[in-house]
DNA sequence: AGCACGCCGACT
DNA sequence: GTCGGCGTGCTC
């Protein structure tokens, strides 16, 4: 007798156990780790999905087993080798194993099946309906020259009837069949073979240390440090070349935003149907279908965001994550893992090579390379492109010219001039809506969402008050909810006022906007894109999405409306956020043949991180921030964690936090941990339920994670945790 | 998580 | 008497 280990699907701490169950006879034959199974689970033996994550002689338990109740696959969908990185996340992450293995794989939905017209029965029998004149024979005459037909041309090409199909099968001689069909998002057969590029000497250099690399035992990962435009694109397509070469994998990770059909068709031009791709708007049948394709080895090239991490390739070797330093690399759903730590982890499996690509590499991983745990490979040189001039424009000088419009004259100018040259220009403000906040200039009462503690957001376009944390929506009321006056009040500027004053500044120019709001369709995002690449608007609006990896020849000019916005928020990261922000805003300005002039709009030019983003000083930007982080003790010379308690009642939520605090203390026993709080979430209710958050920090980042996991089973024990969630990141993009 | 079990009040 | 309310505890 056999046994399986399996864990449910059930994604619930209490359940995150590994249950024995015995293998019927029948099964021992077909049943192999990695397969989903249905067994009876609970009391009431209902039935469950479950993970056989081992076979074994003996079940390590006292308990009476029950019997696995039949095989949902017929091939594993996980390796050994996923089940170990699973467990590995579960540690990691705070999270139980299920997360972890759902977490791995897509929704399994089967493949498409198509349905096919064949001819069928004897040539005689149809000859007998050949002769007619009608529907019928006109089908069988297109059955004649073709190798079957799919049921939606017959209707949709042919306009032939359901009734014509129908009647001709009960005939016998057509018959109807189901053929596997791939969703294929993106044409891969028919790459265009044009022109092959050569890389440049610098560009060979790097290739060739990377491809060194490949067969060495001991790997380290590689920084490369490239300015935009500098070519790395071509050094990525000829390592995993290289790569393919020796009958391995590759894996390309981009943040979703630079995802673009342009950078897509780069990597389907070299490697043809080799690609698969996956991004976030895509189906649970097309990335269940891509994800087949990369596990049957039909692919050997995977293309996507964060979650492409998990392409089931078992002969991996390389990883490259480009855009290395983007937030968009660490997930904010559980499990909280970080693509790049994943990578890593993939590395030590796999023996497979890292390649972090970035222009502003995250403070982090320049201090790793500098500390020789990365190696450093840079790309300095910009092929057939000048750096635009920079400047930043002081607002303080604005007002005291007496112009409180958004734009300064500055940039004002700087547009109208474009505007008169017919080139294009970009406006960049990270926040979208019209007005960031409303309130009553009579008492001062700001209308605010009443299950979250935002302000609301005023969208012109509806003409309602959003929350951009629930996504809740009301009237603008015509009197303060407070103490009833008419003057209701708009403050605060998000990309609507932009393309507002944009088109009320400068009444001839063609203005478009890019945004979470216009982009919501499948769509979309393609549509405003080629319509400003092909010249149909002068001016185009955006936020974050409009910063990364495109390229407009047309663009001239490129205004930062407000550089301070993200500046300003609490986070130990600001500084690097707008440096990185800056750099990338700036690289869409005079790419081919004009040189591009940016203006960056700011109340404190004298601020080092906006003075060397302006010189395009990356080092010096790196050195005065490593001494503050240093002289702060801010990582990358500490770890931080943030726990963070999440329940409807604010008062159990509070005391339970202020109980896992003494535990904190108590379980410290002199070692050099500080914390921070317990205090309130910055924003300190989202749908109803209070947050509060207590922040810890350490040198040690495995200790540090000991020490506040083992602290929270302690207070698992301990506290009555009904009705509260936890929620624990480590080294957080922003501080909750 | 999700379900059975069990121990209380108020209904045909 | 018994129907159903939810608090408690267990799941191979």
């Amino acid at each position: 007798m056999k046994y399986a280990e399996i864990v449910t699907e059930i994604r619930a701490r209490e359940v995150n156990n590994v249950f024995f169950y015995k293998i019927p006879e029948a099964m021992t034959e077909e049943l192999m780790t990695g397969m989903r199974v249905s067994v009876p689970f609970g009391r009431g033996n209902r039935i469950t999905l479950g993970y056989v994550i081992g076979i074994s002689d003996e079940p390590k338990t006292s308990a009476a087993l029950k019997e696995i109740i039949d095989i949902k696959d017929r091939f594993p969908v996980f390796s050994k080798e996923r089940i170990e990185l699973a467990r590995w996340m579960e540690k990691k992450y705070y999270c139980t194993l299920s997360d972890c293995l759902q977490c791995i794989i897509p929704k399994i939905t089967g493949a498409k099946r198509i349905k096919y017209v064949f001819l069928d029965g004897s040539e005689d029998e149809r000859r007998a309906l050949l002769d007619r004149n009608n529907r019928q024979a006109e089908l069988l005459r297109l059955l004649e020259d073709r190798d079957g037909i799919s049921l939606d041309d017959i209707r949709k090409k042919y306009k032939i009837g359901g009734s014509t199909i129908k009647s001709l099968e009960k005939k016998g001689v057509i018959k109807i069949t189901g053929i596997r069909s791939s969703r294929d998002a993106y044409d891969t057969e028919n790459p265009n073979s044009g022109r092959k590029h050569t890389p440049t000497p610098d560009q060979q250099r790097i290739i060739d240390a990377v491809c060194e690399d490949l067969d060495r035992a001991d790997k380290k990962p590689f920084l490369l440090k490239g300015v935009t435009g500098s070519g790395k694109t071509l050094v990525y397509t000829e390592i995993i070349a290289e790569v393919l070469r020796r009958g391995r994998q590759a894996i390309m990770l981009v943040p979703e935003i630079s995802l673009t059909p342009q950078t897509v068709q780069r990597f389907i031009d070299r490697f043809g149907s080799l690609v698969t791709v996956t991004h976030s708007k895509m189906t649970d049948g097309e990335r269940y279908d891509q994800w087949e394709k990369a596990r049957s080895g039909r692919a050997s090239v995977m293309i996507g965001p964060r979650s492409a991490v998990f392409a089931p390739f078992d002969n991996l070797g390389v990883i490259i994550i480009d855009e290395e330093h983007e937030k968009t690399y660490k997930s904010e759903h559980t499990p909280k893992y970080d693509a790049r730590e994943i990578a890593l982890k993939l590395k030590d499996i796999y023996g497979a090579t890292v390649v972090f690509g970035s222009a502003t590499p995250s403070i982090d991983s320049f201090y790793k390379a500098k500390t020789g745990e990365y190696r450093l490979l840079e790309l300095d040189k910009r092929i057939n492109m000048k750096m635009p001039d920079v400047f930043s424009v002081d607002m303080r000088d604005e007002i005291a010219l007496g112009n409180k419009s958004i734009f300064s004259l500055k940039l004002q100018n700087a547009i109208r001039e474009t505007l008169e040259n017919k080139k294009q220009i970009i406006l960049f403000l990270n926040r979208r809506g019209h007005s960031t906040f409303v309130s009553c200039r009579q008492c001062g009462y700001v209308m605010t969402c009443e299950s979250c503690s935002v302000s609301y957001t005023y969208h012109s376009h509806e003409n309602r008050l959003m929350c951009h944390y629930c996504g809740s929506e009301t009237d603008v009321p015509k009197t303060c909810p407070a103490c009833g006056s008419k003057y209701i009040k708009y403050f605060g500027v998000g990309t609507e006022k932009i393309e507002a004053e944009a088109a009320r500044l400068f009444p001839g120019a063609r203005v478009l906007r890019m945004d979470m709001d216009t982009t919501k369709s499948r769509n979309s995002h393609r549509q405003i894109l080629s319509a400003f690449a092909e010249g149909r608007a002068d001016i185009l609006v955006g936020t974050q999405m409009i910063a990364k990896g495109l390229d407009f020849p047309g663009v001239t000019l490129v205004g930062i409306v407000a550089a301070d916005l993200s500046l300003n928020s609490s986070d130990y990261r600001a500084m690097e956020n707008t440096f990185a922000l800056i750099t990338q805003v700036s690289g869409r300005a005079g790419r081919a043949d004009s040189r591009g002039k940016v203006l960056i709009q700011t109340y404190m030019p004298e601020n080092y991180c906006i003075e060397f983003a302006r010189k395009n000083d990356y080092e010096g930007f790196y050195r005065e921030e490593i001494e503050f982080r240093r002289q702060m003790n801010y990582p990358p010379f500490s770890h931080i964690c943030v726990v963070m308690l999440v329940g409807e009642d604010e008062r159990k939520v509070i005391s339970v936090l202020h109980y896992y605090s003494t535990v904190l203390e108590y379980y410290a026993r002199g070692k050099n941990y500080d914390k921070i709080g317990p205090a309130a979430a910055a924003v300190s209710k989202i749908g109803g339920k209070y947050r509060h958050r207590i922040i810890v920090r350490g040198q040690d980042e495995e200790k540090l994670r000991n020490y506040v996991f083992y602290c929270l089973d302690i207070l698992k024990k301990k506290a009555d945790m009904r009705d509260i969630s936890v929620n624990v990141t480590m080294d957080p993009t922003y501080i909750p």
